[in-house]
DNA sequence: TGACATAAAGTGTTTAAACACTTATAGTGA
DNA sequence: TCACTATAAGTGTTTAAACACTTTATGTCA
């Protein structure tokens, strides 16, 4: 029983269970990592959904993706997708354009503009969870991957 | 290398880094554990934040917190602790009184009506945790723990 | 073929997150 | 003692998250 958690959150009770302690600590480890590259990204007038929707794109390639594949790729689900890539779409990041065969679909795709910001983040953003996850070594890393891919498939 | 997290990204390219890959699915799993405690808590009129804020004051119990305290023990930081309060207050799940002895400080004390709603929450959420994490077995979820509060202590 | 279902995208609106700035109170030292 | 600093809380405002609802286009099958 590592007191580590409750030390950070001064919390005076043990935890229900060690699934409760569990999920609270993921929340609150994700919680620390996006806040530190939020305020990275901040300067590049980025946030974090916005990064991942720029490496979704530059991963599609020319052919782009319509809306929902998009959302469906974001590593948070995000429940209004058109306004974000509308956003987007406003400071030149991505386009957009109505699908000629099945209008219903509209294909976005990643800018020269935004390719080059975020290839250009690229080599940062490793060098962020390096300094962020670093310490961990391969080994650990590795176990915590796999755990967590196990978390999220209920048996 | 499991490919877990590249086929639910329907990611193409390997991850960069075995830093990133592991921040990317903390962050994933998080999204998903917190967006079914959302769903959950819904119908209860509470975010998991508010719910969060009612668990804190609890602990705190009848000398209560002053809002600054209840910001730095939130799982999740949050910028405007002020007027996350004031929703509360207003539901009557919490209440506030202005310090006597130092009057910059405001005490946030939880309600009887904040009590019994977060009392009554207990058991259910707990059996949420076991729903979501309980297939992993306590020994996973041991070293799980470990490795996250090993993650929050940069070397 | 045309009523109906399905699917994709978009809109209206409410609520909360985020950030910079301000106010109020208390300690401190020249 | 009074200017200065520090600390706690609150406010103004912009932006985004969240959710229900609508619009448009395509499939389907009696």
């Amino acid at each position: 029983m590592s007191p580590g958690l409750r030390d950070e959150l001064k919390q005076t009770k043990p935890f229900e269970s060690p699934e409760a302690e569990a999920a609270l600590s993921i929340a609150r480890t994700a919680a620390e990592l996006e806040h530190a590259l939020a305020q990275w990204l901040k300067p590049h007038g980025l946030t974090p959904t916005q990064y991942n929707v720029l490496r979704i794109l530059r991963g599609a390639g020319a052919a782009g993706l319509c809306r929902n594949e998009v959302g469906n790729r974001l590593v948070t689900r995000v429940p209004d997708v058109t306004r974000l890539l509308d956003r987007m779409e406003q400071t030149g990041l991505i386009s957009r354009q109505r699908g000629a065969d099945d209008r219903r679909f509209v294909t976005t795709r990643i800018t020269r503009k935004g390719l080059e910001l975020v290839d250009a983040l690229d080599r940062p953003i490793v060098a962020l969870h390096g300094t962020q996850l670093g310490h961990l070594g391969k080994r650990d890393l590795r176990t915590l991957i796999d755990l967590l891919a196990k978390a999220r498939r209920p048996a």
